[in-house]
DNA sequence: ACCTGAACACCGTTCAAGT
DNA sequence: ACCTGAACACCGTTCAAGT
């Protein structure tokens, strides 16, 4: 792969410039056995120790490969989102941002807990999917962004991509879940009809399958219907967004509009 | 405040029903002190134990009143929640939205560090903000919200009004961020126009200010164009949706839309 | 270049025991 | 009811030293 010789570009020398040397083979195997580790006990309780003990190597082996517990985080998150660029096709701008939106749902349903990990961790630094950011781009353009809403259009498919599904598979609080749950089950049971009259009525619609007011998560409560609404409602918005001309000259002068 | 009370009903008797009794006060200050903590250093370096030295008293004190650090963090979120849900008044649903949207942002971006507490976590439990839910199943109903689609309406506003701000505040690799922030820029200075002539282009535009490709976050270079975009979007999205009969039945009789 | 072995300075949590 | 004091089983990271 040639991402060996562009991280050791930027990096101190750590690595020689050549070759893999096998060296590349051990990186990735930590990668992958870290992965496996955040799939099995989630982000919180992963430990570096860990994956050395699975690698059967002492912990200080691991500071050889990777410098740090955020880097190996940062590039478990780089792995899960390989991929989930669309291929640039034929297809109108709406077609392809959907495939984005699905293709990543599908790539984080695969590993849950790297969820938290992009959306709210760094964002993503070394994985910096120049794809991505480049499709997103093209794709806007296409949609008819300017020079002056391009920027926050791209924020705001980002934030629309990433944010929902960072949501959906947010963790439970560990460990004593049917506890918990039975809890909220007990404090939902007893919400108010008086003081909330309408939370009351249609909550046996949202127990459990709405954010906030349920005790399972994604992996074991898939939001399909609310997933899809999100993204209908931000592609909506999205072209009215970019249709508009500047605001105030719009607001103010009333002109006729060139659809 | 009532909520003691309220905390005791459910828990499993280990604080006295009446009155504060003073013990009340040593939560909420505990729950004050760490939010202090949280703010200093941030949700990953903080420990019970600095919250316990800043209290003058043994770690294991902390325990008589949480059970245990997640527990403390989710009350910490559910602190900064307060007051965020806007007074019900007598204007349209669009502008009280646009308000519950701009006061989650004022609230969390007084403790930045807790936005992906409350994003990426518990989401958020025992702060079950009931007057959240019902303001926003309200405003919903008012905006023409059906049995059919309340429930997915509901899941988008919440994943809007949270999702976008616990990316803009999400933390950035910690330490030496001088020195990621270089090695950042000049990966984005390094990308081939050849390969990716559109993010080429526009990349001066997007840099340190654009998801992914920036090295400070929020706190240091807040989005508000982009926030903003993100509410009109999604707002002017959402009414789509909800304007909207059932899909296929519309889609296929083609009937006069009775707005 | 890659790994060992050991150490440092921390954690969250539990539990008997005090008052 | 509330807190002490000490212990348990962990962490991430560093560093000299080996090969």
């Amino acid at each position: 792969m040639a991402r060996t010789a562009t991280t050791a570009a930027a990096a101190p020398a750590r690595r020689a410039v050549g070759r893999p040397s096998k060296g590349a083979i051990k990186k990735e195997a930590i990668v992958a056995v870290a992965l496996e580790q955040i799939d099995k006990v989630g982000v919180y309780a992963f430990s570096l120790r860990d994956v050395a003990r699975s690698l059967d190597v002492y912990p200080a082996t691991i500071y050889w490969h990777v410098n740090s517990k955020d880097a190996l985080l940062a590039d478990v998150a780089g792995a899960v989102m390989q991929e989930v660029t669309p291929p640039r096709g034929k297809s109108s701008w709406q077609v392809w941002m959907r495939d984005l939106f699905f293709r990543y749902r599908a790539a984080v349903q695969k590993h849950p807990n790297v969820a938290q990990l992009i959306g709210a961790q760094l964002v993503s630094n070394s994985s910096l999917r120049t794809d991505l950011i480049d499709g997103v781009l093209i794709a806007l353009l296409e949609a008819g962004a300017t020079e002056e809403n391009l920027l926050e259009a791209y924020n705001c498919v980002i934030s629309s991509l990433i944010g929902f599904m960072t949501m959906e598979l947010a963790p439970m609080p560990s460990e004593e879940v049917s506890q918990w749950a039975d809890a909220l089950k007990e404090r939902v049971r007893s919400i108010s009809p008086l003081d909330h009259p309408t939370l009351a009525r249609y909550l046996p619609k949202l127990a459990n399958k709405a954010f906030i007011v349920r005790w399972q998560n994604g992996t074991e409560v898939p939001l399909d219907s609310s997933f899809s609404a999100n993204v209908e409602i931000f592609i909506a918005g999205l072209e009215g967004f970019l249709q508009k001309k500047t605001r105030a000259v719009a607001a103010s002068e009333t002109r006729k509009p060139r659809s």
